[in-house]
DNA sequence: GCCGTTTTCGGCCCGACTGTTTTCAGTCG
């Protein structure tokens, strides 16, 4: 079992315990072993298979959780959860999901109705019964029906690091079936989408049709839905995510890459284009009208060529003009990952992070970083640790001491600080002024009107100090909105002051998304992305925050931390 | 359940909001 599996399962068990009301700490234990397992650098059960070895060396794991690991990787649960689950349906974890749902709620739910599924809860909802309990009421019946809508939006798409982990796996494992010669990626996934509903596997080759068998003998297939002579779905793991692998001759490898890749939109456009000019397009190539015979279709180059047009990058293929600036040459030179010269906003243990300041400077030199920044939580964030203004300077002053020399990068002293509900900043001037970056964060009151929000950040921007917005909009992917606010008024303000507008590159957010990037480009404004790294391993989620940032049309120039230290410094507002 | 020790127990992170109450339990971050 993956590291990520057995970080699944214990988190799982974790909610599990918390509707059952056992004890909290013991609860924190548990989330905090699977988070420890899910970032841990080395196969968690290679350690256990080690006679050598021991998982209690791990920080965070002790005896009970080595014996649960243990039991884990020989069967895949262990006794504590079948228990629960035998007590509680696995659709509580689901109840679990709806906001404003919580384990007493949906334990009180479940012991008095005896519901076991979503619909059960929207018709307790709809009857109105949950207000016959103590101390429930009318507004929780409406945002319990609001929750569960919200719930069945986004469920079935997963995110884009889960999608990636599952794709690299696939496309290694069928490299090696004997007659396959390439196994690529298509989709919403090449195309750098935030989500991900299915994936598609491109297998070409001599011989792919046996590509096929070995996907269907895959551990991890949960539900073949279909297989035959060119194509196999099934859903995978225990998350059930749709995998389809299709097999294509050789000669049209470049073609179906075009058509599996979509968007939708962007195929119906280039159909279109492709009759005026005496074309037809499908998944095996660029055919005339008249006589049928082949144009193009070996590379997606050439299909595009034959069109008129460059070849555009998957990131922009949303029928968003991309085809028009393709006819024009006027594509943007998008910006690419090796571009980044630094990484702006992570955490250390001083606040949330789960490594030391050493340690983040150390991952970033691997990452071949000039400079990175500390921007710890600010007070207001309680649950995170957050700094007031004493531990503030004192931390920045131990930044400063250790930049550079010591720790072989440079490092700025700053700060993620909290923007109050009137749009003041968490700690007072004195303490951001010595800071070298602050980046301004709302954490709270995210339901604010979108009047008051917006005049929320148009008051942030009058802080001097703040040189960075951070994750702009608040959205946690498959989980929470965008907060409503008038986007282009800030992103006109934001540049007019000369703030940068936050990427946040985590696969949780990925906020700004594209298209609020183009707006924000629009307007003037310049960006940063950051990873907002909670822990080493977060650092290269980079990749991430560079799609959207590619989805979003920008340059190089457009980005901030791709300059050297010194310009970087001197780019940001003044 | 983990950890650290003044080492086999006792501490472990908590402030604020919401909706229901009329003093607070549950949820969220």
């Amino acid at each position: 079992m993956e590291n990520i599996e057995l970080a699944r399962i214990l988190a799982e068990t974790a909610d599990l315990m918390e509707i059952a009301a056992e004890d909290g700490f013991r609860i924190r234990s548990f989330r905090n072993a699977a988070s420890v397992i899910e970032g841990y650098p080395e196969r968690v059960a290679s350690i256990l298979h080690d006679p050598a070895r021991k998982v209690t060396d791990i920080p965070g794991i002790g005896k009970g959780i080595a014996s649960v690991l243990e039991e884990l990787d020989k069967r895949g649960s262990f006794e504590r959860r079948d228990l629960l689950l035998e007590k509680y349906p696995p659709t509580a974890l689901e109840m679990l999901r709806i906001q404003g749902l919580g384990p007493k709620t949906i334990a009180l739910l479940i012991e008095t109705f005896r519901i076991s599924t979503l619909d059960d809860l929207k018709r307790l909802a709809e009857e109105q019964k949950i207000r016959t309990l103590p101390r429930l009421g009318a507004k929780l019946e409406e945002k319990v029906l609001r929750g569960i809508e919200q719930y069945r939006k986004t469920a079935g798409r997963f995110l884009l690091n889960f999608a990636e982990q599952i794709a690299t796996e696939l496309s290694q494992y069928l490299r090696e079936t004997e007659g396959v010669d390439r196994v690529t990626t298509a989709g919403s996934f090449r195309r750098g989408k935030e989500t991900v509903g299915d994936l598609d596997l491109l297998v070409t080759g001599p011989d792919p049709v046996k590509a096929l068998d070995r996907f269907a003998a895959h551990g991890k297939i949960q539900d073949m839905l279909a297989k035959g002579e060119n194509k196999a779905s099934a859903k995978v793991g225990v998350e059930g995510i749709q995998v389809d692998v299709r097999t294509l001759p050789t000669e049209s490898f470049g073609a179906a890459m075009q058509y599996f890749t979509g968007s939708k939109e962007h195929n119906v456009a280039l159909r279109q284009r492709s009759l005026k000019m005496g074309f037809t397009l499908n998944e095996y190539g660029l055919f005339t009208l008249e006589g049928n015979s082949r144009v193009a279709s070996e590379t997606e180059e050439e299909i595009y060529n034959k069109l008129g047009l460059a070849w555009i990058p998957p990131e922009l293929r949303e029928n968003q003009g991309e085809i028009d600036a393709a006819e024009n040459n006027a594509l943007p030179v998008l910006l690419e990952l090796g571009q980044m010269k630094g990484d702006i906003h992570m955490h250390t243990r001083e606040s949330d992070g789960r490594a030391s300041l050493e340690e983040m400077a150390e991952t970033a030199r691997g990452h071949g970083y000039e400079y990175i920044a500390i921007t710890d939580h600010s007070k207001a964030l309680a649950m995170a640790n957050g700094l007031d203004e004493t531990r503030c300077i004192a931390f920045a002053q131990r930044v400063r001491a250790l930049d550079h020399s010591a720790l072989g990068i440079r490092v700025m002293s700053g700060l993620e600080c909290d923007i109050l509900k009137d749009g003041r900043m968490d700690l007072n001037d004195e303490a951001l002024s010595q800071l070298d970056l602050v980046v301004a964060s709302v954490h709270s009151y995210m339901n604010l009107e979108a009047a008051e929000m917006t005049d929320r950040y148009l008051a942030c921007l009058e802080n001097p100090h703040v040189k960075v917005i951070g994750h702009p909009t608040g959205r946690v992917l498959l989980h929470r909105d965008a907060f409503v606010y008038d986007f282009e008024r800030i992103a006109k303000a934001a540049a007019a002051k000369g703030v940068a507008m936050e990427i946040n590159a985590s696969p949780e957010r990925l906020d700004l998304h594209a298209s609020l990037i183009r707006i924000a480009k629009s307007k003037g404004c310049r960006f940063t992305i950051s990873t907002d790294a909670h822990h080493p391993k977060h650092m290269a989620n980079m990749t991430y925050g560079v799609r959207m940032a590619r989805r979003g049309w920008l340059t190089q120039p457009d980005v901030l931390n791709t300059l050297p230290y010194e310009q970087f410094r001197k780019a940001l507002r003044p």
